[in-house]
DNA sequence: GCCTGTTTAGGTGTCA
DNA sequence: TGACACCTAAACAGGC
């Protein structure tokens, strides 16, 4: 066999990343660390030749790692950004996976548990309404319960997780009310909160909520000029005039959304975050945060916030 | 109609 | 060998 055979050139030779190590150098290589899809297209193109062809079928795979991937989050574009989309940054505490990891295989994929049991309730619904399913709203969007091992000794968890389940259903609730599915969670809490509790009881064990300090200023907000984001975020009005539902995150962060909505002030999410943590520290009830983890926070605000966005 | 984003489904390869 | 990470195709929705 002639060595002019064995050449591969690089245009045949797909390279050895896997897609989401592509986005991830893609989105690294950016000043901010964020990068609308386009620019994910235009890196890999640039640096890898092999994928100036097939744009469709790599960059549909790209797309669904996007999606389907935990480790990157989607954040609202900057108000003087042109184009369609959002962009795309990578979950701080998924940095980790990157930095001695395989290049091609990860040891472990990231999950934020929240994201998926919003997404997993209507991925369900959708399922089921799709196949003609008439489900029962008593049943039809409880956890797995194979994923939380059940305590049921301890009464300090089942309060905590009271306080949990409600943030996690309200975050199920205002991701469905944005896409026209309220309906199908108002009987939620009442009907399967006690199933709900149980089954998230190691969840919210392993999470060991905590006392907090002030968190350092988000090094994620840096670069964004907050009146970039003016009048961008609303909450629905709905879950607003029933306060008495929301968890003390979700209520302050409605009650710092609206007070400046009406005031026509500005609203960004560096502002949101710090006057919220500040909110909940006077309120000398921080322990109802769920996720002590200042990164968490950030990224849990802009996710609901991408959510709400008001265009 | 195209682009972006979400989701499902089925397949392959790798690892413990 | 099963679990899981990853790839690919495709359907679909919503916005422009």
């Amino acid at each position: 066999m002639s060595s002019q055979n064995n050449f591969i050139s690089q245009e045949e030779q797909k390279p050895p990343f896997s897609y989401i190590w592509l986005t991830y150098m893609a989105i690294q290589s950016s000043p901010e660390k964020m990068l609308p899809l386009t620019e994910i297209y235009k890196f890999i193109m640039e640096h890898f030749p092999y994928f100036r062809q097939n744009t469709q079928r790599w960059q549909n795979s790209l797309r669904h790692n996007l999606s389907f991937n935990d480790c990157f989050v989607r954040v609202p574009r900057k108000a003087d950004q042109p184009g369609k989309g959002s962009c795309w940054a990578i979950h701080p505490k998924a940095m980790c996976m990157f930095e001695n990891g395989s290049c091609l295989r990860r040891q472990k994929r990231f999950k934020l548990d929240i994201r998926s049991v919003a997404n997993g309730c209507l991925a369900k619904y959708k399922r089921n309404k799709r196949k003609n399913i008439n489900i029962n709203n008593k049943t039809k969007f409880s956890l797995n319960k194979t994923k939380f091992e059940t305590n049921k000794t301890s009464n300090n968890i089942y309060e905590n997780n009271n306080i949990i389940t409600k943030q996690l259903i309200l975050i199920g609730q205002i991701i469905a009310s944005q896409k026209g599915h309220q309906h199908l969670f108002n009987n939620l809490e009442e009907n399967s909160s006690t199933n709900l509790i149980l089954e998230n009881s190691k969840f919210n064990l392993e999470r060991k909520i905590t006392t907090t300090t002030t968190p350092p200023p988000p090094t994620f907000f840096n670069n964004i000029n907050a009146s970039q984001y003016n009048n961008f975020f609303v909450f629905p009005q709905k879950e607003v005039n029933n306060t008495q539902h929301l968890p003390n995150q979700l209520l302050c962060l409605s009650n710092l959304i609206n007070d400046n909505h009406n005031k026509s002030s500005i609203q960004s999410p560096s502002y949101l975050y710090n006057n919220l943590h500040q909110n909940l520290l006077n309120k000398n009830e921080e322990t109802e945060i769920i996720d002590n983890k200042t990164e968490v926070n950030q990224f849990s605000i802009l996710s609901i916030l991408g959510g709400l966005r008001k265009d």
